[in-house]
DNA sequence: CGCCATTCTTGACTTCGGTCATGTGGGTGG
DNA sequence: CCACCCACATGACCGAAGTCAAGAATGGCG
């Protein structure tokens, strides 16, 4: 847990009052502007809005910190304003296979919480974060007065099935390395040229999103040399983004039968 | 395509007449007996039902037929009657991952629909098929004025959701034998003894399904006998159904490391 | 400033799964 | 009925990735 907890004090007595709206905080006008640009509520219908983010909670978590455990019956859905925040589950056989990262703007759990459904996967904080959590009963009274919410719960649903398809591909289709260069191709925003990216959160958490271990995450990253990638503690260069992306594209059988 | 076409030209003039209703097929009815119990007509308000099965399109495919391809623009929901689909994405490398497989009473595309989105998959009847088509629009307008639809919606994304991340899990956490032996199970209804299953569909699509090769698929096989499996043909034999799923939820380590 | 825990890297080794080549059996069409 | 074409199985080979172990680099904390 973290121990500097002024932020964290103060916003527990938020968390306790469930109508904040009046708290001249600008930490929390900062969230609030974060929330309204996420995509889940930034595809509610306008005037809708104010009442969801009222009837929201808002709270902080530690590292390591657990939002959820999976079979948990959900009753909210959960909007990332802060932090890092990632989706995990647990095999029969105790390994544990990251589903998903989440961070500011981002959200989860949409469709489960409208059915009050067990989640299928647990979440946890791995850095300090904020988060919005929405009663699912507020937006389903509120979809009973206005269907369109509907269409826009299914729309950041969707995202998150696409989401998971990409992921599915890329674990079924392409070597680590591969999925590696993908991960940093999303990092850059640049077209072309060079590109200078800072990983977002430590690399066992990205061989896990990537579906390895972090002793292959390091040998994916030595192999991306030869595809002009450096790495350096969390900041990685990148020599030419169309390069890399011709690297990722390549199929595997190629690179060595046809080379 | 397939040559025997009696059938597919009864269901052909079907497709061109938008109004079914009367029509005294007996095949028909019984797609609408297992439309009706599909997971999605299923969960819809019962005063709609009826409504969304007249307005729906009936099809038939043959085996190799394209329903859509990855990029089109969505305008119906899809419910598998008879036969099977299978959904599968091709990589920028050209590699061919399948994403899931559909049949009797399984629906798919409800949330890309609902938005025109452009599908992230592409659609192929693996066998003879029969499938009904729901257009988007009706779906809209019916949600319009009852948003109790949209829940229902959400609840078949949702379990789309689920399998994905259930995929996903297996393919991060368990080895090839492993998920085949899950995929035996799940064949196999009973809890415990043995079990005589068919393979629903050929083993190229199984091994796709599970994110491996033809070979590999026979490779694992023959490495399940040890834990009492026996394939022949399409043919499969489970010795002891605890035995095998004791087998797949074994950590790989623990094999060979503590065994 | 120095200790300690954790993360990260590297190396040796093993196993898993993909590729290619070959052989076999079943089914379809001529 | 035979030829041909697939799906499928098997073996040889190899690269990719996991496991284990050891060491280097970081970062937090006393």
């Amino acid at each position: 847990m973290r121990l500097t907890n002024q932020a964290t004090g103060v916003i527990a007595q938020r968390l306790s009052a469930s109508a904040p709206a009046k708290v001249p905080d600008v930490t929390h006008d900062a969230h609030k502007l974060v929330a309204r640009k996420s995509l889940l509520v930034r595809s509610l219908p306008e005037q809708h809005v104010e009442h969801v983010l009222s009837h929201a909670l808002w709270r902080s978590y530690d590292r390591g910190e657990t939002l959820f455990l999976q079979e948990e019956n959900a009753h909210a859905i959960h909007v990332v304003l802060d932090g890092w925040v990632k989706l995990y589950r647990v095999s029969p056989t105790g390994a544990e296979a990251v589903v998903s990262v989440f961070t500011k703007g981002e959200s989860f759990g949409e469709a489960v919480a409208l059915h009050n459904l067990p989640y299928p996967v647990s979440a946890e904080a791995v850095s300090p974060c904020e988060v919005m959590h929405i009663p699912a009963n507020v937006l389903i009274s509120l979809m009973r007065k206005d269907p369109e919410i509907g269409i826009s719960i299914l729309a950041a649903t969707f995202s998150h099935l696409h989401g998971l398809v990409s992921q599915l591909e890329q674990l079924k289709a392409q070597t680590g390395a591969q999925r590696v260069a993908e991960f940093l191709l999303t990092l850059c925003q640049g077209e072309a040229g060079g590109c200078e990216v800072t990983l977002p959160y430590d690399k066992m958490l990205i061989a896990g999103r990537l579906g390895m271990k972090p002793e292959s995450l390091s040998r994916a990253f030595s192999r991306l040399k030869t595809a002009g990638v450096r790495v350096s503690r969390n900041h990685a260069e990148i020599a030419d983004i169309e390069a890399l992306r011709e690297y990722a594209e390549t199929d595997r059988a190629d690179s060595w039968h046809k080379g």
